[in-house]
DNA sequence: CCAAAAGTGTTGTGGCTACACCCATGA
DNA sequence: TCATGGGTGTAGCCACAACACTTTTGG
């Protein structure tokens, strides 16, 4: 094969910022990286792009290492180049942020990697520049759902009102009417009452949705407002 | 220096997405490739990542290197990781897009790249993906100039509210009412209205104004709302 | 005096926010 | 029966979109 002469060829990593929510609270995936340098700290799960692979399905294998899940949100987030980021060796990191309903992950939990759920308000400090991957990954989310209805993602089949709006007020803490929220999501058509009641959060129960999986393949796109003044909460 | 075993290393680029604003079209500067493989064929520029630069600094080198300008607006686009996107050897290109001012560019051509400006809308057909780059590339200053003042970054200092008009127009390809426009683009406080007018392009000649780049740097992140009903041009 | 583009105001509507009370249930 | 969280309606306000005529001036 033919080659460029003269350049300098680089590895190139894919790392995942992994989010869940457990029903109260926003939380992110990490692993105890197990060599060295930096063993025993905490990371985000990545690995080496292969010589067949594109980014994506890197990324997409490194996801299911770790989780054992497939067909999950990710969305590629930012290739993060400093020239001294990994101390071993000139490193290009492509981060990808993935939106997994954490009961699925729970199922199929594998200890290998030392992984474990952080409270993503309550992080360990996290080798390299993975600090400033997780921050990003929170802003452009906060930014990506304040117009879409992407966190959907992150909830089981059938979910109630009251636990999506944890989840929002968990991404952007704060806290929003409960009146006005119920009221804009159901406008949106993409929520489909059951019958059914979740009777293990309150006394009186809170009936379970489920979402209209065509409208929000539709939908997806489409230029909503989710959040009231969005300028308070996206810097 | 200790090394990851194993792992192949690959050729990283920056390509640039470099947009202009004439006072009617949108243009895209491109390039004529100096060299095999597709020589003569238009292209992005672009270049490979050197051993201490950031990607950052890559793209910048390359701007400068084609335009000859500097603090430029830039913004990272996405990685491009197709194995065989380049057909010579693997690369990963890591796609920027620029905003200049066009008429700085035209004081400082070098004609060294046989580069020129193609309408935005009439493009040649352009090697490897850079196509679908240019494409990505559209999408997201629409997306992303439907909520900020981003747009600026296109023209010369002073410039005239229909010119403005007319490059939200070009984006968009669509027309506005231009009450409705110079109220919403007045009411952001931006604009500082000068004494002269353009007597080039009407015999009434349109007053100037200038960008107040205090209020604009405050407010860039802003959550503004420059096109009505964004979902019909933002897919 | 005519053509061509600049500039400017109003009104109706719909969507947003703010706000408070009743309901169902398990203990 | 009481404590807890679920569920619901309204009114005022503001922002938006739709719309047409006058002004300026060069030729």
């Amino acid at each position: 094969m033919i080659k460029y002469i003269g350049q300098t060829r680089i590895l190139v990593a894919v790392d995942c910022i992994i989010f869940g929510f457990d029903g109260s609270d926003f939380k992110l995936l990490l692993i105890q990286r197990g060599f060295a340098p930096e063993k025993k700290r905490w990371s985000l799960m990545g690995g080496f792009i292969q010589p067949e692979e594109t980014l994506e399905v890197a990324a997409n294998r490194v996801l299911k290492q770790l989780t054992g899940l497939e067909d999950v949100y990710l969305e590629q987030l930012q290739a993060f180049s400093g020239p001294d980021r990994d101390p071993v060796e000139r490193t290009i990191a492509v981060a990808y942020f993935a939106l997994i309903d954490i009961h699925k992950y729970e199922k199929q939990i594998s200890h290998e990697y030392h992984a474990e759920w952080f409270l993503l308000k309550d992080m360990p400090q996290l080798i390299f520049d993975h600090g400033q991957m997780v921050e990003l990954a929170k802003k452009r989310l906060r930014y990506k759902a304040a117009l879409h209805p992407v966190l959907f993602e992150l909830l089981p089949e059938r979910f109630t009102i009251p636990q999506l709006q944890a989840l929002y007020e968990g991404l952007y803490e704060t806290e929003f009417d409960k009146r006005n929220f119920s009221r804009k999501i159901l406008s949106t058509g993409l929520l489909v009452k059951q019958n059914e009641k979740d009777k293990e959060n309150s006394r009186k129960g809170a009936f379970y949705y489920k979402l209209d999986k065509r409208k929000y393949s539709e939908n997806f796109q489409a230029f909503l407002k989710f959040i009231p003044n969005p300028d308070k909460f996206l810097v």
